[in-house]
DNA sequence: CTATAAACCTGCTGGC
DNA sequence: TGCCAGCAGGTTTATA
């Protein structure tokens, strides 16, 4: 579920409320949920640990603790970081951190897909999987976008949801930004011309901008430490519109399949070369 | 290299 | 009301 704007969101807010405080205890509920280690030592590892920072890479929150390791969380489909007075405020706890000043940091999953795993900090980049440039970072530029998808004749789609070629986009955010700059999903990387290439870049930073803005986008689990939804549903252009007129010209959004994935975009605005 | 399917899991929605 | 099929924000692994 959470992709870049998601994740980014929470960790802004992890910023102000979690840097400083010191895990006290820790409670795993769901042993699979914590990956590389069981989790008897997982939670050795975490106790009396202070939170000295928070960061985020693609999809993935950095939890940086003193002692030189970081917590690294994927939330995949389901997962949410939610502060609570107690354990059993709800029902979908996989991983329990009792801070101290008394509240908890839960791990909440329904579909227990998410992970939970720990890292040396100055070697995060070697513990997650090989990931593509960070899209809003100054560095991503029209030129890099170009050059990442040069590397590949698979349709647009498919390679902005490969984490390897570009970090942070998911099934919503690259619907969105495709719609914005005007290109058929099933279109070539390689074949865009200069001006597609500009468009697409500014699609992408403008849609992850505008998630993050609103908080993220919740149609299902999506939720904030406080456990309050994302707003950005009510600003998506695309995502989940099937058969609604496209706001741009009114002809009906379409939908198809890529990579099993359900892809929206407007027939009209958005031609197949 | 690309494509496809399955696996990991549970909950919700829509149709009959 | 009840049941079943299908779908869901992600990633990894196996197979063609």
């Amino acid at each position: 579920m959470p992709e870049l704007p998601e994740v980014e969101y929470v960790a802004r807010q992890l910023a102000t409320t979690l840097v400083g405080r010191r895990i006290v205890g820790v409670e795993v509920c769901w042993a699979r949920s914590v990956q590389g280690m069981l989790p008897e030592e997982f939670a050795a590892r975490l106790a009396s640990r202070s939170v000295v920072g928070i960061g985020r890479r693609g999809k993935y929150l950095l939890i940086a603790l003193d002692g030189e390791e970081t917590l690294i969380v994927h939330r995949r489909m389901s997962g949410n970081l939610i502060f609570a007075a107690r354990i059993d405020e709800d029902p979908y706890v996989r991983v329990a951190l009792k801070l101290d000043d008394g509240r908890y940091l839960l791990y909440s999953d329904p579909r227990k897909f998410g992970r939970l795993a720990l890292a040396a900090s100055d070697a995060i980049e070697q513990a997650l999987p090989g990931l593509g440039p960070e899209p809003l970072a100054a560095s991503f530029t029209p030129d890099v976008l170009a050059v990442r998808l040069a590397a590949t004749r698979r349709p647009l789609k498919a390679a902005l949801l490969d984490q390897s070629v570009i970090a942070g986009l998911g099934n919503i955010y690259a619907d969105e930004a495709l719609f914005r700059a005007g290109i058929h999903p099933l279109c070539t990387g390689a074949s865009l011309s200069r001006d597609e290439l500009q468009r697409l870049h500014a699609g992408i930073q403008g849609a992850l901008r505008t998630g993050i803005e609103h908080g993220g986008t919740t149609f299902g689990r999506h939720r904030d430490v406080h456990n309050e939804t994302g707003a950005n549903l009510e600003h998506v252009e695309v995502y989940r519109r099937t058969g609604q007129p496209c706001l741009r010209c009114g002809t009906p959004i379409a939908r198809i399949t890529v990579l099993q994935r359900g892809t929206h975009y407007c027939p009209h605005c958005q031609p197949l070369k």
